[in-house]
DNA sequence: TATGAATGAGTCTTCATTCAT
DNA sequence: CATGAATGAAGACTCATTCAT
């Protein structure tokens, strides 16, 4: 299996395949899924029968650039699971997600299961992101911080269309500031919020709920925001902190 | 006027065109952009010879699809605005661009000033559907019902994310309510940090979020830029650091 | 007969058929034969139909022109016959077919008999273009204006030549210049001559011949250079003159 | 710089560009330039692939068609200039060229500077091809063996004429001696009319012939240009006109 | 009958994939 | 094993010719 991964014994074999995988990426998100493959053997310094020889396919190539990209989000997903309050950690999660993708496809298509996708190289690693998001996600429902009734596929579809929001707007800073906006519709709403948001013309106060609990925030019409909707959640939150 | 669209005299002939041009709509909407002009003039019924004939080029034909989406689009704009409450025109009409745009090609990434697309035929109407967006924000933004702050340019990049997030999900009505939720988004909050990036009307430079949390910053006019959403990010941060 | 050049009883018919033959000329004069059909009939003012309803296809549009071409040589070269003393008609009506030819495709390939030509049309005009260039070629041989030996398919393959020449230099005067010194390689020259062309580094004298008989002219240090070899030769061709 | 010629290090990739070369060479000079890029491969043996790996386009094989044909004629030419007494190298050489020529689309025309075509690959054999004809021309007319006041561009059009010639002439042997008395044509001769027109060197502009009988006009340095050669032809032509 | 729309075979060109060096 | 040359299927586009209006 390290085999696969690794592109075999030789050290100049296994330095090859990881310059073509890393050109791929950027290649692949630099220009989108069409980039000619000699284009990305040419990035990579390499032939083109170089790249074939690790990778029996321009397709199989693509899925090892989202195999990769899937395990480093897994490995950031695992830290942030163990370092972070559960919303926090489900947010900034997703924010990497998006952040990382660029034009190289919605790594969450992956997730949504689109059955036109062969992931035979990928199904172990789609099956390990899907895990940790799973588990972010009903960490983060658990605390509050996310609306229930929301499952993996939701939060990946988000997650795509968040990515296409970031590269429609040119301006990058301007881009991620939609995808914030964009990505607090996953937090619960008081249902206030629920009923005024499809009502007209009164600008009623919407505020997040509690980080911890989710739980309606009474607005404050100046100063620092509210996190948290009482002492009890504030307490639990920082024995959460400190716990790792 | 009509000729354009028409295409000419005959009836026949512009039966044809109506008939290429929706073979289009429908192929590049299930196909993406990358489908075949031969499978189009397949699907009209037709041969290659006379989807040229119609449209010098396969970009050409694109164009068209957009350009006819787009007048479309207007029109029920426009309707929207003559009817409807502001804030409900805007997100019906927002709803209704996401629900139709499919995979051919983010219509609204012609609002957001790509350079690279070319317009020759597309020019007025996409200069028409912005002013027509426009005009659907500004209204609702006035109401109340829309965060002010946001141009349509934002607007637009919303929807070519939401675009993509419907076409995420499989399931379509789960993938409308995630429309809905994400639509939210631009919804005004009482969040004191998130209104002070977002105040009267002028389109601030949005800052990144806050290190630790991803929290809105509030922006500063001068000086150094704000990390952290306030001390106690900042406090988490550095024990982070300390950490390793 | 007549039906098949004019093209029907109809008056529109025939302007029709005129019409579309002038812009075919004139079409294959400018842009070559590789001019598309289409242009043609836009350049005549009527339909594409309208061409195959007088020519059955591009190729017979092809021979009609070269047919109406080579029916006005003929008809200008039995002019020159019956008016101009031989040499001259000779050089004359070939400086006509050169200038009148551009980039039609070389009139005169017709008589050169390449096989590729199809030339069901065309077998008539050529045949009789053919007997005119002949009748002239010989009567200047007679007359002494042009080498003895030479045959038709010699002189239609130097018009052919001259043509392309012509169309080489961007120069039309210019262009005009060269061809009449490379029909001068048609007109006989002395033994003097044949021998000194091939002898290197002195300036010999070489004369044209004598217009009526061809005879060697005494080179003239300067003045108006000699027509005739003498009086005789010049009695004969005034006699010519007032013949028509 | 071998490279350029050779394509690369591999000696069968050599050989193959050598055998899409000759193959090209000999198709368009029999075919012309329309015969299409799969012919060209077939008869080469390879894919088109294979044409297209070592020339970027159809264009830009024609023309290392035409720049290899250049060089031979470079190397011959210089050959010549070293070996043969001025005119006879002179008049060898233009032999070369019109032989060699055939229907691959006139060597010449490139000299005689045709905007029209796109030249990248080829200038540098196009200039030094004009340097070895000039070269070659002024030698010879410094040895009096060909007609002073002809420039480069002449002999180029006279080239391309020849060529043209001898195509149209069935049988070669024919086609060679017709383009013989054609290429006599540049040599001087004595005729002091002709004379007049090109004196010392200087490329005067040539005006048409005498509208009567189309023999060289003497060149006017200002005021009304001439007409006719003399009274004879004045005569002649006003006789003429009075008779219709 | 005139028109010009429809047709589709044929051309150039690209690029994923295979294979000789 | 690495290289990059060779391959050829596939796609965009043109235009001579046919056919419906």
């Amino acid at each position: 299996m390290t085999a696969v991964i690794d592109g075999g014994d030789r050290a100049d074999a296994r330095r090859n395949r990881a310059k073509v995988l890393s050109a791929a990426g950027a290649a692949f998100a630099e220009h989108g899924l069409d980039v000619p493959l000699g284009d990305i053997a040419r990035r990579a310094g390499v032939g083109t029968g170089t790249v074939y020889r690790h990778f029996p396919s321009k397709q199989a190539l693509l899925e090892a650039v989202h195999a990769q990209h899937l395990n480093d989000l897994i490995a950031s997903g695992e830290r942030r699971m163990a370092r972070s309050a559960p919303t926090e950690a489900f947010f900034g999660f997703l924010l990497e997600v998006v952040e990382t993708s660029q034009r190289r496809g919605p790594v969450c298509d992956l997730v949504t299961a689109d059955p036109s996708w062969p992931r035979p190289v990928l199904t172990a690693a789609v099956q390990r992101f899907r895990q940790v998001l799973t588990a972010l996600l009903h960490a983060a429902q658990r605390a509050g911080g996310v609306r229930p009734g929301l499952g993996p596929e939701d939060v990946a579809a988000f997650a795509v269309g968040c990515t296409a929001m970031l590269a429609a707007r040119r301006d990058r800073q301007a881009g991620l500031a939609l995808v914030r906006l964009a990505l607090d519709g996953l937090r619960p709403s008081t249902s206030v919020t629920e009923q005024a948001s499809f009502r007209d013309g009164v600008h009623r106060t919407i505020g997040a709920g509690c980080e911890e609990c989710g739980a309606a925030l009474a607005p404050r019409p100046t100063g620092r925001p509210l996190r948290y909707c009482g002492a009890t959640c504030r307490q639990r939150a920082r024995r959460r902190r400190l716990a790792d």
